[in-house]
DNA sequence: CGATTTTTTGAATCATATCAACGTACGTGG
DNA sequence: CCACGTACGTTGATATGATTCAAAAAATCG
C-alpha cells in the first residue's frame, strides 16, 4: 500500500478508502530530489510541504557567522517544511535540504486547505500530527535547558534510535547544540560503561 | 466582554454568538488558585486544562537532584497544563503551579472534545493554537540549540517582553536552561550599552 | 585506488556553573 | 513605625564542562 495512504489512516480515526485515497493522492505532485540538493532556501516563502517517502532531509538556520544550526532531521514517512513560512507566508527563517537522494510529495497551502475541509480523516491526521510535534518539541527544550551533553545525547538516542546511524555524528551534535568533538567524547564515554 | 469569548473569536473565522458562548461557558468550571498552590503535581494525570482569567502561572520538571526546571510561563489568556499527560492520560512529566494568585477556568479532555465538536469556532480555535505553539516552541528550540546565553536572553526579551517584569529573575534563568548568576551578569552588560 | 567525508584526540581557551557572601527590597506582625 | 524574616539580586573567586583548533586516523564512495 502506499506510505501515505498508511500514514494517513494510522492517525485518523474515520479511515479513508482507496478511492478517497486516489483524489488526494493527485493533490499531491512527486518529485525526486537529489542529495544536496534545496526543498527550501533560507529567506524564501515554504511554497509547499513535502512528504518523505524515501530519504532523509535536514533542516537548519545558518547565522550571521555562517554557522549552521540543524533544527529537525527528517526521514521516511515524515513532513519536511518550515510551518511558519508555509501558514503565514513569510521568509522563512530555515533552509531544508535533502541528506540522501529523496523521493517525496509535495502539496501546498491550498492543497493542504481543501484536503483538510473535503476529507475530515485528513483533517484528523494534520490534528494529531501537530499534537504529536507539539509534545515532541516539549521534550526537546526540556532536555536542552535541563541536560548536561550526555543526558541530551541519552535523550536523543531514546526518542530518536532511527536517526542515530542514518545521519553522522557532526550533524546529530548540531542538531543537540553541541559541538562534534563533545559528542565524539560523550559517546566514547558511554561505550565504557 | 469575557476574556474567553474574546480569545475565542480572536482566533476564529466563524464568529460565535454570545449565546454560543454562554454553552461553551458551561463547560467550564471557575476556579481560584493560590500563589504556590498546584494545578497539577508531577507524576499525575493532568486531568483538565487551565485557561487563565487573572494571574500567572508556571510549569517545571523537578529532577533527580531535586532541581526545578521551569519549561513554560503563562499568564493571562493562556493555557496551562501538560497536553501529553491530557491527551494520553499518562504521568506527567511536570508540575504546574500559581505563581500568583490566579482565577481560572478549568476544562475536561471529554468537554473540549464535545466543544470541539459542536462549535466549529471552539475547533478552529484549537487548531491555531497548536500552530501557534508549534511555531513557537520550534523558535524556542533554535534558540536554545544555537546562541549564547546573552543571545538567548536577547532573544526571549523580544518573544515575551511581558514575562520580563512578571516573574523574577531566577526562574526566566531556568526557563532558559541558564544560572541566574549568569543572567544576572548577561543583564548588567546589557545595560551598560 | 585516491578523494572526500567523518571521527577521534590532545592542548589551550572560553563560557557558564557553582558556591558563598553580601546587599537590597518587600511584607508582616509586633 | 520599626524590626524582622524571607525572597530576590548581585558579585567575586573558583571549578568545570564544553568549545575551539589543528592534526591525524578512520571510514566511505566513486
Amino acid at each position: 500500500m502506499h506510505p501515505l495512504f498508511n500514514y494517513i489512516n494510522n492517525y485518523a480515526t474515520n479511515l479513508i478508502t482507496e478511492d478517497d485515497f486516489k483524489i488526494i493522492e493527485s493533490y499531491f505532485v512527486p518529485k525526486k530530489i537529489k542529495k544536496r540538493q534545496c526543498l527550501l532556501e533560507q529567506g524564501a516563502i515554504c511554497k509547499q510541504f513535502a512528504f518523505i517517502i524515501k530519504g532523509a532531509m535536514r533542516k537548519y538556520h545558518t547565522d550571521q557567522k555562517g554557522v549552521e544550526h540543524i533544527v529537525n532531521l527528517y526521514i521516511e514517512n515524515w513532513w519536511a517544511g518550515d510551518r511558519e513560512s508555509f501558514s503565514f507566508s513569510t521568509p522563512s527563517a530555515y533552509s531544508v535540504d535533502a541528506w540522501e537522494d529523496c523521493e517525496v510529495l509535495l502539496v501546498t497551502r491550498e492543497s493542504v486547505a481543501k484536503l483538510t475541509s473535503d476529507f475530515p480523516a485528513f483533517n484528523e491526521m494534520l490534528l494529531k500530527l501537530d499534537e504529536r510535534n507539539n509534545i515532541s518539541t516539549h521534550r526537546r527544550i526540556t532536555s536542552a535547558i535541563s541536560g548536561t551533553a550526555e543526558q541530551r545525547y541519552e535523550d536523543f538516542v531514546d526518542c530518536h534510535p532511527y536517526f542515530v546511524n542514518r545521519f553522522p555524528q557532526h550533524i546529530i551534535a548540531s542538531y543537540l547544540g553541541i559541538s562534534k568533538d563533545t559528542l565524539s567524547r560523550v559517546r566514547k564515554k558511554g561505550l565504557q560503561k
